[in-house]
DNA sequence: TAGATTGTTAATCGATTAACAATC
DNA sequence: TAGATTGTTAATCGATTAACAATC
């Protein structure tokens, strides 16, 4: 940290990943009409600790009240501010197989700010294909659309032996980020975020679990 | 511990958590014809201090040779056994929408021993369609098919107001693990193995990450 | 043998949990 | 006011990194 500048607190990405867990829970509070709640009620909602939930939101300010708890409706809108929820980001979708369609028409995106705004192959049969009211462009207009379109994220969803080139040139063509189910590491300039949805580590992983079970158990 | 028990020592989930992208690197290594990679040499190539790299597989007793560094195919064939990758795995899907379909014809998960084995949905318009050489049928059939067909993962793809009832129909059939892409905590029975994917979790870290990065910058 | 590199212990760092004073 | 519950500091726990003796 050089001096003279203002110590900005890195919040760390373990709590960052809970965050999206915790706005769900006071979705569904909200939802049901539930006005405040407690860090003792929510912990035994969501099986963790209310340590934990108070030392989460307080990296962020007070949010709470002492002697009342948390109001639920606007705990659920400054997480939502936190996460950007309050902003829109354009997105396209880079290769239009079975997955990458599959995101085009996940219409659940959208309610969080997620504008679902071009999707490109570069496999002729599928150029001109309808994915949820667009058509998918050839690979060629890719730098022009994202430059032209003021794109925030391309979602790579598109095999791992294109993944890096792909990722190059929308990095070249001023992508913020790039959310990866390719399976490769992308190393990317500083300031481009990435995302990586890796099924198969995850399959792995429960594979693991599977059979740490079996045995431990002998089954 | 209980007094008599043999210890066996718990591996932690974060080291789970890396096995599959050594496997992914040694793999890589493998097929370029390497024969030997020392934990310096892998860790510039992964982006992780060597220390770590020993660590994690000192957990499973010594890959190693000193002087020598790992055998790379050797130490590929031994986290694919920790993982579970040396057996196979029959899988259905419960959904078979965009998503669900998607996975079904993904094809990458047989090379691991993950067999493709039945879809099913409730809707009677997809009910016959066929994916990847399967006909979807319809979830009446779930518990007998779970049953009568070795069935160790179940892939939710289904909304979260279902999630949870399908899930418990699962459990009570024999069901090993839970490959969970519904966007609700499923609280399974002891034994059961439950991973979740949480896209729109993983979307919002992305978004944060984002919206950090211009607030620092200030643009 | 000398050099290289693991396996493993010790030190550090960061994250989680516990405790409690502040305060609504 | 008394009770409840946060915000925050302190203690604990676990994971990562550093160091080095063992050994190939």
């Amino acid at each position: 940290m050089e001096v003279g500048t203002l110590e900005v607190k890195e919040i760390s990405q373990a709590v960052i990943g809970r965050l999206p867990r915790y706005l769900r829970y006071l979705g569904e509070l909200k939802d049901e009409g539930v006005e405040r709640i407690s860090s003792q009620e929510l912990s035994e909602l969501m099986q963790v600790t209310a340590s934990q939930i108070r030392q989460d939101f307080n990296n962020f300010g007070g949010f709470g009240q002492q002697g009342y708890g948390y109001n639920v409706e606007y705990l659920y809108q400054e997480i939502g501010k936190i996460l950007g929820l309050d902003r829109t980001h354009n997105f396209i979708i880079v290769g239009a197989g079975n997955l990458g369609r599959a995101l085009g028409n996940y219409m659940n995106f959208e309610r969080r700010g997620f504008l679902f705004r071009g999707i490109f192959d570069n496999n002729p049969q599928l150029v001109g294909q309808n994915v949820r009211g667009i058509q998918v462009m050839p690979m060629e207009q890719l730098e022009d659309f994202v430059r032209d379109n003021d794109i925030d994220i391309a979602v790579l969803a598109i095999p791992k032996s294109s993944a890096v080139e792909v990722a190059d040139r929308l990095a070249q063509n001023g992508i913020r980020a790039i959310w990866n189910f390719a399976h490769v590491d992308l190393h990317m300039p500083e300031g481009i975020q990435v995302e990586n949805v890796h099924l198969s580590d995850s399959l792995m992983k429960l594979s693991y679990n599977i059979n740490r079970y079996m045995t431990e158990n002998e089954m």
